[in-house]
DNA sequence: TGCGGTTCGTAAGGACTCCTGACTGGAACC
DNA sequence: GGTTCCAGTCAGGAGTCCTTACGAACCGCA
């Protein structure tokens, strides 16, 4: 573990970090304002503001009024001194913004993509976004941040094929499409875990410590927060729910109407030539997955879940049943269900359902709470504190 | 997020903590080793010296000597001025040790316990060592740390009685139990992960950020680091392993490959009433339960892994699956191996192979490395952790 | 217009911390 | 005995934060 050396320059840093945080978070701040928010005094405070104006990270803007007193004068953040790009690249199309240093978004940029998509079609768009994006910025681009829907490497940055991702058919390497687009290598990471750092901080998980998301669309993915802090694993792949291993049965409608706890006696035999039971054969058995591809028929899976028919059903208690073991193991505060069918009634109360005889351990269900780009959310608020993050360099660590 | 508030006390309360750190991991240091160790100045290490001197932390023992010019005067920690306990309950008795700042072992003491165990005899057997070793211990006791081979609540320190725990078969409040006996409340967790941070701080986890660990004895468990830090979960009852899903059949071999172990008739009833599938379901239906208990039979299911018996090589499977489907959820890095017929390699083997096949991403897996009192010596290293962290009270922080 | 009350921002001084460089004291070596 | 080397301290300098205090600016009211 690294703790940081005592000097000087420390203090010096963070106290430019308060005030720079305070003043990105407030839009616009006057100095004794900045004083009372971060709770340094105010000469430290106006220290530390003529260090910012300095670097030319903030600016003075007008005066303000409306006051009892003396006017104050508006520090704001300087758009011109850097700014941030956030991305969502996904079936859909791609969409992404200029970020300033206090979280207003300054320009957008979308370009919508016919299927099939390809990694081709889709490196093009993301390019062609990341380079309107870059020329609408007021100042340099300093953190990019991409938001993908496939299982993503962190660590390089590169799609990851594994056997249940659904959407990309190949390869896509954002950091070497973008290196010559923007001046900084981007973050790239999987939809899911930037739609729960929305949840986490504006949505239905704020202030949760330890989150499980299921997400449960075209395809299906989890993310995790443990411990206050996201959990993305060695390589950030973590999320694969897909391989997950279900007991109801993937093969055979007999008798099993039941609802309650009864079913599942005549589980043995099922699909006996491949070793069934993970979570995507069950989907793929229940005739839910389209036609010759990896991904999941929504739309058909929906109609049934508001009919209640038994396959649909069925397949909500397999995602139960999965979100229960996982429960299990990680001992979340919270479950949330996000993706098109992950919100529909019938999917929350089968994990409502299982997870409620937990052993009088209560865990809360909840429906994702962003419904509008929430991954594209996610990935703008960890590239405004990466943007924030670099203006103050850490000074030196030690390991003890 | 909080984060430090800019102060002199910071600055001084670092630095304090870094002298300390350096004092208590060289066991004994001079003042200008001890400059040389930190990065700090000599003179500031005179003077932080001097604080922990005038505090009573630590003492100046004999002059050194050898060298070649002055020899400097030895600083050492004063056992006097405070121990931690670690204390280690399981089903095989209670042990329990006096630890000094620098990590040495002052005393230790033992019970053994004859089963049945109750959770009364273990109870009376954790305070007679809590109370012989507080007074062994040269100073006043700070910090408790106590391991339970149960689910445990770590806001509470009560275990949590869960379908599959195998040990207790009654309740357990170790912080009620010493309430009266030690002076502060012990942190009480889960013997798993006490291992877990023994393999991380000196296993074979050393300087990986993400692991899991399956331990196999006569209780199934996990535990779990990521991003560098333990997973607890919001209750700290993470790493429940025996409620998740396999596909290895659990009853009734017909049809099934392989050879036929002698045991597989006895399951019976058992399975019939319950939904099926669990890996704690599959133990009991290959008959590897003790009779009317929860716990595993450990001898004979080595015995027969030994032999290459099928009822324990399906068993060794579903452990794979198991831990496949976990690893696709976390991405560790490692797979750490455990427990008695986890260390198996019959076992061993079968968790590789699954874990091989995992789409090109590489996941290791490893017997665990440390074999003697696991559990305890975590205890120990978290004890250490936290007696260290007495001295340097928090300053200040605000919240972002 | 004049005045008081309020607030903003800065200045001055004090306390404190860390660092560099010089100095003292003691032990071993030639 | 002189030299060399090292541990530890002293003194001065630079820098940070804080408290106290003060001028400047603004509003409301007579």
């Amino acid at each position: 573990m690294t703790v940081d050396l005592p000097s000087l320059d420390l203090l010096r840093s963070l106290s430019d970090r308060h005030v720079l945080a305070a003043v990105a978070s407030a839009g616009q701040l006057t100095r004794a304002a900045a004083a009372t928010a971060t709770g340094l005094s105010k000469p430290t405070v106006s220290q530390s503001v003529a260090r910012l104006l300095e670097a030319g990270v903030v600016v003075e803007g007008e005066r303000a009024s409306g006051g009892r007193g003396r006017a104050g004068t508006y520090l704001t953040v300087n758009d011109a001194a850097g700014c941030a790009l956030a991305v969502q690249a996904g079936p859909e199309g791609v969409v992404g913004e200029v970020v300033a240093l206090d979280g207003r978004v300054l320009a957008t940029h979308r370009r919508t993509l016919s299927s099939p998509v390809t990694p081709g079609s889709l490196g093009r768009a993301l390019t062609a976004v990341c380079r309107a994006l870059t020329s609408d910025s007021p100042g340099p681009v300093r953190v990019v941040t991409v938001s993908v829907a496939d299982p993503v490497d962190r660590r390089t940055g590169r799609v990851v094929e594994l056997p249940a991702s659904p959407f990309l058919v190949g390869e896509l390497d954002p950091v070497r499409l973008l290196a010559k687009v923007v001046p900084v290598p981007p973050v790239v990471d999987n939809d899911v875990s930037w739609a729960l750092l929305a949840e986490h901080t504006e949505g239905v998980a704020v202030g949760v410590d330890d989150v499980l998301q299921l997400h449960l669309d075209e395809g299906m993915g989890a993310a995790m927060w443990a411990g206050g802090r996201p959990l993305h694993g060695a390589r950030g792949l973590a999320g694969e729910v897909a391989y997950s291993r279900t007991s109801v049965p993937t093969r055979g409608t007999r008798g099993t109407r039941g609802t309650r706890g009864t079913r599942g006696t005549r589980s043995t035999q099922a699909t006996s030539a491949a070793p069934s039971g993970t979570l995507m054969e069950c989907v793929a058995s229940l005739g839910y997955l389209r036609e010759g591809s990896k991904a999941i028929e929504v739309e058909s899976l929906l109609e049934d879940l508001d009919r209640g028919a038994g396959q649909a059903r069925r397949l909500a208690a397999a995602v139960a049943e999965v979100a229960r073991a996982h429960a299990y193991l990680l001992d979340p505060e919270l479950v949330v269900l996000s993706g098109r069918w992950g919100r529909h009634t019938e999917v929350v109360e089968a994990v409502t359902t299982a997870l409620a005889d937990a052993g009088g351990v209560a865990t809360t269900v909840e429906r994702a709470g962003i419904t509008d780009d929430a991954p594209l959310t996610g990935a703008r608020i960890h590239a405004l504190g990466e943007l924030l993050a670099t203006w103050s360099a850490q000074p030196g660590t030690v390991s003890t």
